[in-house]
Formats: C-alpha cells, structure tokens, sequence
RNA sequence: GCCCGGGUGGUGUAGUGGCCCAUCAUACGACCCUGUCACGGUCGUGACGCGGGUUCAAAUCCCGCCUCGGGCGCCA
C-alpha cells in the first residue's frame, strides 16, 4: 500500500501501483476506460477487452463507481488519455467496494442540496471544488499563523469549558462539570487578555468558540473557528494593523500558494488579493455615509448599531474591507476602554468586509477601578469575574486585541454563499450531526 | 426568537383540483459499441415528507407535526 504512486507522479515508461476511487467507467464495446482518482488528480486504465486477460477485464470493469481499486500496470503516453498518459494494467485490485447507489453524485453531474451534502460529506469531499475549499482553508490558517509569527506573537491555547461567559449568560452552551454548572467557551476574550499581564506579552490563539444564539443565517455557526489576538502595550490602531496584515497575509497565500484550487472553484481569474490599505472609519462618519446613501428607510441616529441593510449600504460605498472606529462606548462590551478625551465614545473597532463583519476588537479597560465599574454599568457581578479582575492589580499593562471569525474569513476570500460551505461538519441550530 | 418560502424516484427537478397508474436529466439494471474524456445508442426499474380534513375527484386546497432554505434581530 505504501508502494503506491500518486496519479499525478505517475510517469510513463514506469510500471506503478494507483489507488484510489473509481470515478467513471467508460466502456465503448471492445475498449473501456476506467477513471480512477485519488487526492492529486485522475489517471486513465485501459482495458482492451481482445488483447487483455477476460479476468483482469472483468474485475476492472464491475467495480461499482466511487469503489476503491488499486491497479498495477504500465505507464504509457498517449496524446488521446486525458491527462496524456494511461495504465495498462497488469493486475486490477478492489479493496474497498462502493454500494452502486450513491445519496450524492461525486462526479458533479448532478448538484445535491448543501443539505444532502453535510449528510455524506466524505462523498462530498470527493469533488475537486469542495477539496479545494478546505486546502485554501488549511493555507489561509497557515499564513494566519505565519504572520502572527512575524508579530511577535505566542501561539496560546485556552479552556473550552469555562466557569462564566464573556458577556452575559443568555448565548452560552451549559454544560455539567462533575455536577457543577459550566459553559462551553464563547470567546477566549478573558483567558488571552490574562495573557497580555503576562511576560508573553502578545498572543494569538485559534480556536473553537461555541454560541448557543438560535439564529439560522448563512453566515452564523454555533460552532465556529476564533482567530483571536492580544497585544500588551497595544492601542487599538495597533490591533487594527494587526487585524489587517492577517486579513491580507491569508488573501496573498491564497493568491501565491493556491491557484490549483482557485481553478477548481472556477475563480481564479477574477481572484485578487486586496491592494489598498484598509480605511478607518469612525461610527460617527459610518452613520453619516449610510445616511447619505438613502438606502434606509429611516436615517440613523447617534447611538444607533448598524442593522445589516446599514452595512450591506456602507460596504456597496466603500467597496472593499474597511474598519469601523470610535463607536458609542454603551453599544460596546465591558472590557472595551473608552477613549480618553471622550468617554462617551468607546476604542471598539470593527472590521467590515462588504458582506459581513470580519473583525471585532478594541483596546482594553485594564485599569482595576475602571474595569469593576464597568461591570457594575453592565449589569454583571464582578465577583464571579474575580479570577480575571484580580490579576489586573497586580501590573495589567495597556492592551488591544480582537477576534477575527474563521469561517467568515474562508468565506469572504472564496465568495461562498454559505458558512457551512467553510466547515467539514457545521454545527448550527439543528445540525448536531455528523 | 419573529417573519417568509420550500419538501415529488438514489440525486437534482417539471407539474396551481380531473388532461398524472406523474416530466426531464443523471444515477441504477440489461443489451449494443475499439479512443472515450459529462462517451453514445436501445430497453427497463424507481418518487408525491408524516398525520388528519375539504371534494364526486388532491402531488396540487385547508389544519397540525417533522424537515430544509432564506430575511430580520444579534454577532465573528
């Protein structure tokens, strides 16, 4: 098995061993070819019915599709096989049988619905433009990593199952703990902030977050992938260069690394990496542009949060990625610091791809007296906070962070019309399985 | 959580009360075919989500349930 050669290495004049699924039998009376694919790509196996062993061609050519086979033979060019070369064989193999009555097409022939696809997504992944969504997910996260390397940052891994949420106890998944109430995690915001009074000083984890909100939306997950970061001695514009050198690190990879399975998905020749740098805008200049775009019905006012029309509005204006700054401090969590000539104005920041919210983040309230009134204005109880409140008297530095949601990142980069699209196994509000 | 729209062979669909023992494609089975590359040809098998109701007559109308998708709220 070991033996095996991918098809995309098999040269001619060799003699190979190819394992993989049968992905087409085309049988034309005296000759037929047998398609067979692996992860790099398909190889043609002939079969000339009058020349070849009546045994070697019957075993070939009953293997049910999507069965897995592995074929002994010759490499040979030929200028008719579709890859230019094709396997004589000499021995025909069939590991694994495939039920000839497939619950979705692999071939691609006929589209299933995103449903029936999470239902067999082995047989999903089976197609090229799927394989391709999860290798440029794989990438995007690579040089996510990659640049955040390059910020000085610790890569960090945080609880899952926590004692208390971020923000409140409504959008967490209760869990029991050795018969104590826990949550799953909806955020490392409180454990990576702990992390910036540390002598790490920089962090950056990625990691699953878990929200039990019953929306059912193409672009929400109950289980979704964080990006987090956390700087000490950060400002938010420092945050916000951060956010965007990852954004833009994961659409260069793209670009540089995967034009293979740009190709597959049919986008590579309008795929562009941004080029401008992303442009700051404050909340107070947001409302005024959306404002003036009229595609509201009624106009925001001051303190206002975006509905989805009022982005989708201000990202058609824009036309590309773009931060929202200096947002009212009261639409902002606790733990975001107001500004410090006005406090009505807070140092929250996100970032905005057209279609959706990429980024949010901010600089950090990490004055003790500070940080327990906001508590206190939030209507939350300090004293089950008080493993993270603690540390910040004893030398909690100035620091910026931000989540970057992992999905939505995949998702935007390739144009997918659904999150679900960017996971293997989506959870959302009735998928639990697989 | 609120609102809207769907569920028809394995898969994806057509079908707005009788022309429907239900269309087409693909898959599946059989047969024919020596260069296919979405191979082609002939024949065949196979379906109205579940339960109740209206009607002479229901895939089609009504009610409930299950289920899928979308919009909003909120968010990443």
């Amino acid at each position: 098995m070991q033996d095996r050669t991918y098809t995309a290495d098999a040269e001619p004049g060799e003699d190979v061993t190819v394992a993989g699924w049968v992905h087409e039998v085309r049988d034309l009376g005296g000759i037929a070819f047998l398609i067979l694919r692996d992860t790099s790509g398909k190889i043609q196996v002939k079969f000339e019915k009058d020349e070849m062993d009546d045994d070697l061609v019957e075993t070939g050519l009953e293997a049910a599709r999507e069965s897995v086979v592995s074929v002994t033979g010759a490499v040979e060019e030929e200028p008719r096989a579709p890859t230019g070369v094709e396997v004589v064989p000499e021995s025909v193999e069939i590991v694994a049988p495939a039920d000839p009555e497939l619950p979705l097409d692999p071939s691609g022939k006929v589209d299933a619905d995103l449903s029936t696809r999470l239902d067999n997504r082995t047989l999903d992944l089976r197609k090229d433009e799927v394989q391709a969504i999860f290798e440029i997910r794989a990438e995007i996260l690579r040089a996510a990593r990659e640049r955040f390397r390059e910020f000085d940052c610790t890569e960090i891994n945080t609880p899952k199952i926590v004692a208390t949420g971020t923000e409140g106890g409504t959008e967490l998944f209760p869990i029991t703990y050795f018969g104590r109430e826990a949550f799953m995690n909806q955020s490392p915001q409180l454990f990576k902030q702990l992390m910036a009074g540390s002598n790490l000083e920089r962090v950056f984890e990625i990691g699953p977050i878990f929200r039990a909100e019953e929306h059912n939306t193409p672009r929400h997950l109950n289980e979704a992938t964080s990006i987090d970061f956390e700087g000490a001695f950060c400002d938010a514009d420092d945050a916000m260069d951060v956010a965007e050198g990852v954004v833009r690190a994961a659409y260069e990879a793209v670009e540089e690394n995967c034009a293979e399975q740009l190709e597959a998905l049919g986008i590579r020749d309008e795929f562009d990496a941004p080029t401008e740098s992303f442009p700051r805008i404050s909340y107070e200049e947001a409302i005024e542009r959306i404002n003036a775009t009229g595609e509201l019905d009624e106009q925001l006012v001051w303190g206002d949060d975006l509905p989805t029309e009022a982005e989708k509005a201000l990202g058609d204006d824009v036309g590309g990625h773009y931060f929202i700054t200096e947002w009212p401090s009261e639409i902002k969590p606790f733990y975001i610091k107001d500004d410090e000539d006005d406090e009505q104005l807070s140092t929250g920041f996100d970032l905005m791809h057209p279609r959706m919210e990429l980024v949010s983040g901010g600089q950090r309230e990490h004055r003790y007296d500070l940080l327990i009134e906001g508590f206190e204005q939030q209507g939350l109880d300090p004293d089950q906070f008080e493993y993270y409140t603690k540390m910040f008297k004893y030398g909690m530095p100035p620091h910026a962070g931000f989540g970057l949601g992992g999905e939505r990142l995949v998702m935007t980069i390739l144009g997918l019309e659904n999150i679900r699209e960017a996971v293997l196994f989506p959870r959302d509000r009735q998928r639990l399985s697989p």
